[in-house]
DNA sequence: CGTTAGCACTCTTTTCGCCTGAGTGCTAAC
DNA sequence: GTTAGCACTCAGGCGAAAAGAGTGCTAACG
């Protein structure tokens, strides 16, 4: 649906003005806003029928103009000037997430954390999937005589540890089996090839020392599970009672949402293009109904690897927020795919 | 300061249905409430003397009575009941905190949530003290053609890693010389003995080696500093919203000072009793003033190692939920005890 | 025909006063 | 020391009135 240019200057002053105050803007208000010279009384005109057409609303009969979902969309996709980042937003963005040496899990931690405190919105990420993740290196740590720790490494950079604990005292030759094991059946697995019926037959071929080693083959392989699910880090999330009155739902009711995880996990994984903006009913989360979520996916090796997002009110400030999200996960992505291959 | 008896009954009985209603108690109230024979008008008699006294306060001339931070306090010491632990909550309990071969970080971060679920407040944990820990274990795992992934194991079961990077190809004499060093100069040492001027006599021995060596032995030393760190869990802050008018700060306020973790840690460590409870203003925080912070220490090996507690209004339920953090927290103490020794 | 000034109208928000009810403190009697 | 009785205080609720913001409509204008 096209709008003439004069709504379309109408609407995108509506929507800014609404996103910096929060309260309905009025025909007068957005005289002095815009730099058109007509009177209040057109304006009126305009806002009538920008409401007829969906992209605005009243919340009472004798009330300014807020944005509907509708307005916002058409906001975001089409009048929403994209000016480029500020170099010194820049220069903040990168010293906020630049953590040498750190792992993938810490990383991300820290940008959630910082995309929080920059936006004043909640921040989620997602660690790397381990859909496309192989094994990379499993070691064996003795710590007393009959348990020892299991370290393992993914090609995706994650490290899980686990304690494991044999039946009988360890021994050389039981940790030289074991290595021959991972040898011979687990490095360069993929993660996701690891399942009951592979591991059955492995431990079907191991014969004599099927009953020793079972402690150590299930406990690489729970660890195989543990580094394939993704993990979502949460940051902000005392940034939603900012905004309280804004979300639809009660400030009580969105932490809980966001602290499940799994919900969110599904939210941002859902959305293949290279970023994203949900805009209210938009996520079919009834709890976000209220909220926008401005999302972007970071790759490792070029693989879409994962998400970095954040979660606000419908009146964010879509236009400065959404280059800064953008900017912060691709820094990560290459962040991570360098602490990964450097060498 | 003694009181009689009948301002004993008369001040548990303001407390505990104060607790339950969070609305002031009235003369009449507390007659129904309270098995003494007496008319309203010696009620009222004895709560002006337990006003004067300083253990109640009037929120207005014509309100009832609520506790004062003297008043809760006198009520934990000596009125309070304590009744033992239901079996079926002990059950739930160690349901709750039982995770098998999991890492120290996982069992107490398991514990915040759980804590935090079982008593509707927000919940915090510090992992285990590095103080008198020592190094028990160091690998290097390569990863690439100059980096690999240093994994250091602490006596208090502590596992950090952290990516290396070589100023030339990693080749095996190199790894060997690591691992000679790391037999010679790290293992057993105590955490806190690894400072700058430790380390640079250990790399001006080395020699013409310690050109090479240095990425290795500054990585050590890095993960040696954070694996003595405490690190804060947090749990349920959403749970904060629960009570939020009974905090005198706002929520967004007390929820920020949460997040910080370092005030936290340092509460936390503070008392050195084996259980402890602050009420209202005690604790010198003042983001804090109005809340109770109702703590216990676990031990690993009878060593104090960190603390687990729960912070909510003043007029948190003291009777029922102490015996719970306590029990909880001696059980996560002997977990990790367990999971560090058993062999 | 689009634009504008003017005006009556609507609806929210704030304010003010009034009333009610809970609970007290005090006094005088037991 | 305890009790009944009573006047007093004050927060909270209710409703009417006033204020304020903004609209929709109509009629006039170029």
């Amino acid at each position: 649906m096209e709008l003439s240019q004069r709504k379309e200057k109408i609407l995108a002053a509506v929507v800014e003005h609404y996103i910096k105050t929060g309260e309905p803007v009025g025909s007068k208000t957005l005289l002095s806003a815009l730099d058109i010279t007509v009177s209040s009384a057109t304006i009126r005109n305009e806002m009538a029928e920008l409401v007829a057409l969906g992209f605005l609303e009243q919340p009472h009969t004798s009330a300014g103009r807020i944005p509907t979902n509708e307005g916002y969309r058409y906001y975001v996709d089409r009048l929403m000037g994209v000016r480029p980042l500020d170099e010194s937003v820049k220069r903040q963005i990168e010293a906020g997430v630049s953590l040498k040496n750190a792992s993938p899990e810490a990383i991300l931690a820290k940008a959630s954390e910082f995309l929080a405190d920059m936006t004043d919105c909640a921040a989620v990420s997602t660690t790397p999937s381990g859909e496309n993740a192989t094994i990379k290196r499993v070691e064996f740590v003795p710590v007393g005589t009959r348990t020892g720790m299991i370290v393992l490494l993914t090609s995706t950079g994650v490290i899980k540890s686990k304690v494991c604990r044999s039946d009988i005292d360890l021994n050389s030759s039981m940790i030289e089996k074991f290595y021959n094991i991972v040898k011979s059946s687990f490095l360069g697995l993929p993660l996701d090839e690891i399942d009951t019926a592979t591991l059955q037959t492995l431990v079907a071929s191991m014969g004599m020392d099927a009953l020793t080693m079972i402690p150590f083959v299930s406990a690489v392989s729970e660890l195989a599970q543990e580094a394939m699910q993704t993990m979502v880090m949460l940051g902000g999330q005392s940034n939603i009672l900012r905004y309280r009155e804004d979300y639809g739902t009660t400030a009580y009711e969105l932490m809980d949402f966001l602290r499940r995880g799994e919900p969110i996990s599904q939210l941002l994984a859902n959305s293949k293009e290279d970023f994203d903006v949900k805009i209210g009913g938009e996520n079919k989360f009834k709890q976000l109904e209220n909220s926008s979520v401005i999302m972007a996916h970071y790759n490792i090796d070029g693989d879409n690897r994962g998400s970095i997002g954040i979660i606000g009110p419908t009146r964010i400030d879509y236009a400065s927020l959404i280059p800064s999200v953008r900017y912060l996960t691709n820094l990560v992505g290459e962040l991570l795919t360098q602490t990964l291959n450097d060498d």
